[in-house]
DNA sequence: GCAAATGTACGATGATCGTCGTATAATCAT
DNA sequence: ATGATTATACGACGATCATCGTACATTTGC
């Protein structure tokens, strides 16, 4: 079983911004990018179920906003930083910061 | 019928990235950012039923992403750039020069 | 007053979404 | 081998979504 990664080029506005419109989604990307190491899909606090879970990660991954690789049992996310900076210059800044200062503005 | 509009302090980032992954709407908010004088709801360049397109410019006023101000039978649409830029910096601009530089790979 | 124009309201429909539970597969540690 | 861990697969559920057509309301112009 290989995981579908959208290529660099085919990554598509709409669906980065839908992957990213999901609260339990944005907190996934929130983590991987305060802490870039590959991370298992464990290794969030996100309050949904394991299917739940391995539902919003293939979200992202198909958007193109997240890379998995299996390692063993465990799947590795890892932000593709590099290749949306490429495709959408300040995209992926102004939204983490974004999220940032609404938390930041909640609390 | 006075129009729901959220306050500038209520804008949510989900709603906002919801509002603008649809391609429909992306193209709205695109027209309404090229061209910033108040616009009816007809003077989109959009495929869609009127039916469709109330509904999409329900969705982006609810979202906070535009303002309704009714004129006659017309209503004009504006963007609401300045809460956008004072909630979420960078956010608007970022995805407008994303959905610009999308097109222009497409095209 | 009457017709045209602008846009909403109100269903309806098929698709997608977010969520879950249970069952299953694969690996790791003992 | 056994058991624990990690995560998926599958099916299901209610909710929301994007779309449409038809009917209606309001204003504008003649």
């Amino acid at each position: 079983m290989s995981l579908y990664h959208p290529a660099a080029d085919e990554i598509e506005l709409p669906a980065v911004l839908h992957a990213l419109s999901d609260p339990q989604r944005l907190r996934i990307v929130r983590k991987l990018n305060a802490d870039p190491e590959p991370r298992p899909c464990g290794g969030f606090d996100v309050k949904v179920s394991k299917s739940t879970c391995t539902h919003h990660f293939r979200v992202l991954r198909e958007a193109g906003v997240i890379e998995q690789h299996q390692l063993g049992t465990a799947r590795l996310n890892l932000l593709r930083r590099a290749d949306l900076d490429r495709r959408f210059p300040g995209l992926l800044d102004a939204v983490l910061e974004s999220a940032a200062t609404e938390t930041a503005a909640a609390v």
